[in-house]
RNA sequence: GGUGGGGUGGCCGAGAGGCGAGGCAACGGCCUGCAAAGCCGUGUACACGGGUUCGAAUCCCGUUCCCACCUCCA
């Protein structure tokens, strides 16, 4: 099977072809940094992180620009609330952007950009849109520049949307604009505003506008023609629409695919700021570790809508438990030295599955599969079949992002030398234990368990003797 | 009004003309001193009404409900 993706604009499945042997630039849009991140953020991220592994280790080299919209209406007015500057403020959050992704094992981009230090590069990009008939200097004296939509015939063609037919702001106030939908490349620096917020440009000081910042930057870092434009399904109009048309009006090839994530959802309703409805990542982590957060944000299609329920972080902490029990399980009977020289691998059932625009699902389900087959080959002491199930379930949560053995996920639960200590002194209660149990003496065996359960310490019996873990 | 996406078993969630994805939960069994983990088994699921077909959750027609976007939004 090739690799094939959605791609929004042909609204189709189609294969995938970079326009580079070998490589792949990848460009989706990152936060505007206004305000805490909300897990509908994180699982945009995450979609992408998760296409990235996925055309990494189909063996593509990948360049990945994520932005930062440092400077926009929103954050300038909750600067003015908070009496803080807005570039302080949208650093802050930028930094708790970070910790987010971080924190669920989202690879960092090649290159983040962040808009405040591409103002030349828009300011080249408007000129052009000038010269080219597809923009022009506000009517009014605001200092505004617009493109001008009407000017652009395919404009509408990635949403499939007749300008004719869109439904009127309910506000819409013409301003200096030729057509209500003209939508602003430059704004003009306005009385009131912040005098650090304005940047002189030869329509007169002002600030960029949201749209052509993306489409700046991602020209200066991919170049005027790319392989992918990714985004959430709620940028694609009026942005990823607006960003297609400057661009493209000014003779820029630009993105061959537009992938977009669905939308998480609470109740039913999607998660959003001004819905006042959102979950931080930071309170989902206080509700389970960091590896069932990513494992529960990324087993749906990334393009279906993700519904939130207070059960879901359960339900997903169980199936990581079971994934993670049969592979410490393997690694442990099969190599007790550590397992840093094994590789993975990945089934046929598998790599079909990704290959199919990402159906992680179904690729989840191979993984199930692998470690059923593990589980049933480690009981029947068939190290073979424990072999091929462990590299297949190693190749498969690596691919993801998942792996649990991976050192990344160990955050927090105490460092080697704390376990060892631990072990020593565990160990010295399951000898009494195994004792006892010779002796048939089994309330003194269950003491012995109760009190190690008490303290945290989980307790399993097997024909080759007894192993602890720390609760989860 | 326009443009998209949906309604799948107790829950989540793939699939998309014929062999019951997978996970979670539940129940029964095996294993175990008892547990835990694991394994095996158990569900007559595809919004509703018609139609096409040997056969439809999957195609067609109609109905209905939900969500997103058209205004800042991952």
């Amino acid at each position: 099977m090739t690799l094939r993706f959605h791609d929004s604009a042909t609204a189709t499945v189609r294969d995938f072809v970079p326009l580079k042997e070998g490589q792949v630039s990848l460009y989706y849009c990152g936060a505007t940094v206004q305000g805490e991140p909300h897990i509908g953020h994180v699982r945009s991220a995450l979609a992408f992180d998760q296409l990235t592994r996925w055309l990494q280790t189909s063996g593509f080299h990948v360049t990945v620009v994520r932005n930062v919209t440092d400077i926009d209406d929103k954050i300038l007015v909750r600067a003015g609330e908070n009496n803080e500057p807005w570039w302080a403020l949208a650093y802050r959050f930028e930094q708790a952007f970070a910790e987010a992704y971080a924190s669920l094992g989202i690879q960092k981009p090649s290159y983040e950009p962040r808009a405040t230090g591409h103002i030349p590069e828009m300011h080249a990009l408007i000129a052009t849109l000038i010269e080219r008939g597809h923009a022009y200097p506000a009517l009014d004296d605001s200092g505004d520049v617009y493109f001008d939509v009407r000017s652009w015939e395919r404009y509408g063609s990635l949403t499939h949307q007749n300008i004719d037919d869109m439904q009127a702001a309910p506000d819409a106030d013409p301003r200096g604009k030729r057509d209500p939908r003209d939508f602003a490349l430059w704004k003009g620096f306005k009385e009131g505003e912040p005098e650090t917020a304005q940047w002189a440009s030869p329509w007169g000081a002002g600030r960029p506008g949201w749209h052509l910042e993306c489409s700046a930057m991602v020209t200066k870092y991919l170049g005027t023609e790319f392989d992918i434009h990714g985004g959430g399904l709620d940028l694609r109009f009026p942005h990823h629409e607006n960003e297609m048309a400057q661009s493209q009006a000014a003779g820029h090839g630009f993105a061959n695919f537009w992938m977009h994530n669905g939308m998480v959802t609470y109740q039913g309703e999607k998660m959003s700021k001004s819905l006042g409805n959102t979950i931080n990542p930071r309170e989902m982590l206080a509700m389970a570790r960091p590896l069932v957060v990513r494992y529960y944000l990324g087993q749906a299609h990334y393009r279906s809508v993700l519904d939130y329920r207070p059960t879901s972080l359960t339900e997903a902490a169980a199936a990581v438990d079971r994934i993670e029990t049969f592979m410490h399980a393997a690694a442990t009977h099969l190599f007790p030295g550590g397992i840093e020289e094994l590789a993975g691998t990945l089934p046929a059932a598998f790599r079909a599955a990704m290959d199919d625009d990402l159906n992680i699902p179904a690729a989840l389900a191979v993984l199930h599969e692998s470690v059923r087959a593990g589980n049933t080959a480690l009981a029947a002491k068939s190290d073979d079949d424990t072999l091929l199930a462990l590299r297949a379930a190693l190749g498969m949560t690596t691919a993801l992002g998942i792996n649990p053995l991976d050192e990344q996920w160990q955050q927090g639960r105490g460092s080697d030398a704390e376990h060892a200590a631990l072990d020593v002194l565990i160990n010295a209660q399951l000898q009494a234990r195994a004792q006892a149990r010779a002796e048939k003496n089994w309330a003194e065996s269950d003491r012995i368990r109760e009190v190690l359960a008490a303290a945290g310490v989980d307790v399993a019996d097997s024909t080759s003797g007894s192993t602890w873990s720390l609760k989860k």
